[in-house]
DNA sequence: CAGTATCCCTCAAGATACTG
DNA sequence: CAGTATCTTGAGGGATACTG
């Protein structure tokens, strides 16, 4: 479970987490993890990723240990995706992006969606104060605790 | 300049994110930058990419404000491609995604590249003291700073 | 050396149909 | 609903030749 076979054998961390997680979908399924989202359809409807694509990479984050599968509640036959340990510990990354992408590709006052995860109680240090506007938000972000 | 053509209009900063440096190369190619590449050469030798690709992620690296081209020193003809600010901010991308790839993806006693970058004075913690087998590490790493 | 211009090819991704 | 199977497409990437 430390190396999955699809993570490449270079001797930097960084290229090895780039060829797990630096495609186009992957950090996606993770960010809308930490927003709670843990049903395939809810993923797939969120996304817009095809059904197959998405199958094989909550397939591969499973193998990764970033994510594991259980049973949905209570006798129901399907499953639902959340994160592990391992999962949780990429929050620093997604932090980082987010906070770099707020600062670095909007316009001064463009609007961009918060997604603070209600995780642990850690603060989370926000650049800026957001914009009034909601109205281009995505349901995805909609579910999501605003800070200001 | 703060928003270049290629980067998605997704209102998540993630997502933007990921479209602009969340491919194969570009973060790989901001990673050596920190570490002082600064020549085309050195980058297409260290990374083994293909020399149009390189150029295109350059120019893409240029064209989001990461990277700016300058002359090289003193009467040279040729560019260097170093970090602009916005670019220095992806800092802590990088040392969270390399924190989480040394702690996640590696066998227990495997040896990783440390890459920590001589930058500003930022204290790095690292995760854990490296191993003890360089024999595996790229040029690019050699000439890291190691810490242990 | 630092690129650009072509050509080619593989694989990621999408669409769709099907199944328990 | 939660996938799997199959087919097709297109973009990303590699190799090579060429240029200032």
């Amino acid at each position: 479970m430390t190396k999955p076979d699809h993570v490449s054998h270079e001797p930097c961390p960084v290229a090895r987490a780039t060829s797990l997680i630096g495609d186009r979908w992957s950090l996606l399924i993770v960010r809308d993890a930490f927003d709670g989202i843990r049903r395939f359809s809810d993923f797939q409807r969120n996304l817009g990723v095809a059904r197959n694509i998405l199958s094989d990479r909550l397939r591969r984050l499973v193998d990764a240990g970033i994510l594991v599968p259980r049973a949905a509640a209570e006798g129901s036959a399907y499953q639902e995706y959340v994160l592990t340990d391992v999962g949780e510990d990429l929050f620093p990354v997604v932090l980082a992006l987010r906070q770099w992408g707020e600062r670095a590709l909007y316009a001064p006052g463009e609007a961009h969606s918060e997604l603070i995860e209600t995780r642990t109680g850690n603060p989370v240090p926000l650049m800026r104060p957001r914009s009034a506007d909601d109205s281009e938000l995505t349901p995805h972000d909609t579910r999501v605790r605003k800070l200001a």
